[in-house]
DNA sequence: TATTTATGATAGTAATACTATTATTTAAAA
DNA sequence: TTTTAAATAATAGTATTACTATCATAAATA
């Protein structure tokens, strides 16, 4: 049996659904390939049509520009891990587990998913360390929000929030601890690899570490 | 009694040190305000010269380019709250009652500081909420740290994990709770503004809930 | 087969991120 | 005070970026 998994995407990020073309799958796959290696900034959609041989303008028929194309693929990796969550979390009882779980999935490095073809997963959760927050730190980010650029991120952190009420349904504070997890997770594994004297994992470069302090830092605030 | 404080910065983030003319002043003025009001994005020296009433070619002979200058005026807030950190827990003997001040001195919203004439610490604040980060996540960030461009950062992460390791010596993660205080006191006064659902202080809009989480969040985990 | 639709090829524009040159003003040194 | 050096202003120019527009062609669909 061979699952594709296909994730449905808010329309108003794209001109025309890369879903539905070998270009646009194209357009994904290489957009992950170079935004991970040279950064968000040097990124550009004439770099990328000669990555993936086509023009300029045929990747514009797509993206109106690139920083939609950067929200499409930060949503997408957000969607995804929300149904890795489901999926994984599926079953469990008791919401530490749970929670234990949520965690590890979140500061893992991932590696790639065979369901999905032209998207690896492992270069995504890179692209989600170093460039992540930058999909909401703009000024436009309430005509962005208008349009529900953000949902699979408010899903993700909603779903983490029920967690947490689940173990300590008199926690004050589950969407912000939330929040809170999601970006250190990321932030903590930069800080770890680039500035590790902002960290206490500076010897190990091990993410078993940032999973522990997590942890330490989550359970000893909801505790009851 | 005049007092002019002056902080001085790392000389390779500039050509030509802007604390000693009136231009170099100017740059740093209107920098601060066309950031904050349109975005860094949106920032380029050809509108600050503008601004100033100078030429592009001007500003290009204090800062190669603009990613320079956001460096300079981010690290030169961090230098400015180091300052007001030790100043105002100065004296300050129990160590519970130190952090609790740092926290709150990072997650209130700053009042212009009349010691320096130049620099309006508001506006700085508000760009550190919603642009600080960018200064680290680049792709020439491990460049820029051996050029020693974070250690006004670092050294205000070293100073909070030592008072967290006064509040207690035995807890394990003093660095990286230090910068996750840091971290998320601009993080969730960004959510709390701009994306809500992200947090739980919809409601208010006050930042006296920021302090509050945080107060939550970190003595509960250094407990002993 | 006709016709819509996607793609390819090419051109062009305004803005950005710079570098270079020369003239002019201001300040410091002789 | 004069000479000299340093800082600034004015202008021009380049490569790259971030697009938009046009037209021809290939592929899919009616």
């Amino acid at each position: 049996m061979k699952l594709e998994v296909q994730i449905k995407m808010n329309p108003s990020l794209y001109l025309r659904d890369p879903e539905q073309s070998e270009l646009g799958k194209n357009i994904i796959n290489y957009s992950i390939q170079l935004i991970q290696k040279n950064g968000f900034e040097a990124f550009t959609f004439k770099k990328l049509a000669e990555a993936i041989g086509t023009t300029e303008a045929g990747v514009y028929r797509y993206f109106e520009n690139k920083h939609k194309l950067l929200v499409y693929i930060i949503s997408w990796y957000w969607d995804w891990l929300q149904f890795q969550i489901n999926y994984r979390t599926n079953n469990l009882k008791d919401p530490i587990v749970k929670l234990k779980k949520v965690i590890k999935i979140l500061a893992t490095n991932v590696e790639d998913d065979v369901m999905t073809t032209h998207v690896d997963e492992s270069l995504l959760h890179q692209i989600l360390i170093s460039e992540g927050s930058k999909a909401f730190l703009t000024n436009h980010v309430e005509k962005d929000n208008k349009q529900h650029f953000f949902k699979p991120y408010k899903d993700l952190c909603n779903t983490v929030g029920d967690i947490i009420l689940e173990c300590n349904p008199k926690y004050k504070y589950p969407h912000s601890l939330a929040s809170t997890i999601i970006e250190m997770a990321h932030i903590q594994n930069f800080f770890m690899n680039n500035l590790p004297s902002l960290t206490d994992f500076n010897k190990t470069k091990d993410e078993v570490e940032i999973i522990k302090f997590l942890e330490d830092l989550v359970f000893k605030s909801i505790e009851k």
